[in-house]
DNA sequence: TGTACATCAGTGAACGCGCGTTCACTGATGTAC
DNA sequence: TGTACATCAGTGAACGCGCGTTCACTGATGTAC
């Protein structure tokens, strides 16, 4: 059919932003060439017009697939303009953030991954890991303390978030949440307080 | 050669063994069955006379992996007489355990995959959870709160691991074990403190 | 206790499927004149 | 502005390797008599 160059980097990034959303849903590991091809509307045989091999796409997905999550969480946080701090925990911590990782903070669904992974795809959580704890500490109302305390938050996130979805128990997955952002709204962090 | 039942018994207890410590440092994915039976001492071609696919075995490793888990940390808990908590707080956080994800606690290395995972997996992964719960909340001096509390520690513990894991840089790295291990260790967890 | 025989853990070659990668080909794009 | 031609995004068949699985075979174990 003959395509303009327009097109060609239209489809790159097509296929790039698929890769990132299957790689958050189902792992670095599983997503085929063939298929993600066939997701972004191409056939497989042009892969290689755009990405040198698989693990190059991959190892590009994943770092859009990191880089996607602070800002979207960011927004979320400038939302609540009274308590721009429960504002992130809830939106970090919602069903629908638990129940969406293909959308959702990479950091829960990539970190074995990167945890095994090479020195690029480190970076590029790493990079992550700080735009978060900033973000967190900024928050924060008083300066004191607040690197440590942003730490926690964080790991809290986190861990919540990765145990929630795991977990049988819709019950169980549900209380996770709901006890972690409990404690992380206390306003002044680390102090303790009369609950939610 | 010819081999007896006690024979068999213990082979098939050193391949589960081994599938356990790979699928924690490897992820579900990658290890093969040439490979796991040629580290137990064995030809691939016996795999069946033991296990009736691969996945039978990688599900029985993953849920291996995971049991191991909690009893190795309250051990490590009991250790220290005054304060069993700051005892299960440092050998969770300790570089040692950060270092070594093959025999460290799966509900690190197997979250993600539990999430994808199909329910026997989320079972053997959500009695982890409880058991690790049940743990730390018995080690709280005050009964009040100790549930939620206790998730909250779990989750700082479980996300701070798995990103000091996957993060580039040694210092940051360290920093988050050494961050959330000092707020952890505040003796009436939620009260402020003079740190560690 | 000794002998004959069936069982079955373990071996290693072979099979077959999935999937990443290659390749010859097509035809509109976009440049040269 | 119009015409001739090179480029190259996309197609779909084919290749080849890795790996899970199967299978015929071996020989000590352990049971029957």
């Amino acid at each position: 059919m003959g395509y303009s160059q327009a097109d060609k980097a239209a489809s790159r990034e097509r296929v790039l932003r698929t890769a990132a959303r299957k790689v958050r849903a189902e792992g670095v590991t599983r997503p085929g060439v063939a298929d993600l091809m066939k997701e972004a509307g191409l056939t497989h045989g042009g892969f290689y017009k755009h990405f040198t091999s698989r693990d190059d796409l991959i190892a590009q997905a994943s770092a859009v697939a990191l880089a996607e999550g602070s800002a979207k969480m960011e927004r979320a946080a400038q939302k609540n303009k009274q308590d721009p701090r429960a504002g992130l925990v809830d939106a970090y911590l919602a069903k629908q953030h638990r129940d969406a990782p293909a959308t959702g903070c990479a950091l829960v669904t990539l970190g074995a991954a990167a945890g095994r992974g090479d020195q690029h795809l480190k970076e590029a959580y790493e990079k992550q890991v700080r735009a978060y704890l900033d973000l967190i500490a900024g928050l924060d109302d008083d300066a004191e303390e607040a690197r440590a305390e942003s730490i926690l938050t964080l790991s809290a996130l986190v861990g919540a978030t990765l145990m929630s979805r795991a977990v049988a128990d819709s019950g169980l997955s549900d209380e996770l949440l709901e006890a972690v952002a409990g404690r992380l709204k206390r306003h002044a962090p680390g102090t303790p307080s009369s609950a939610v």
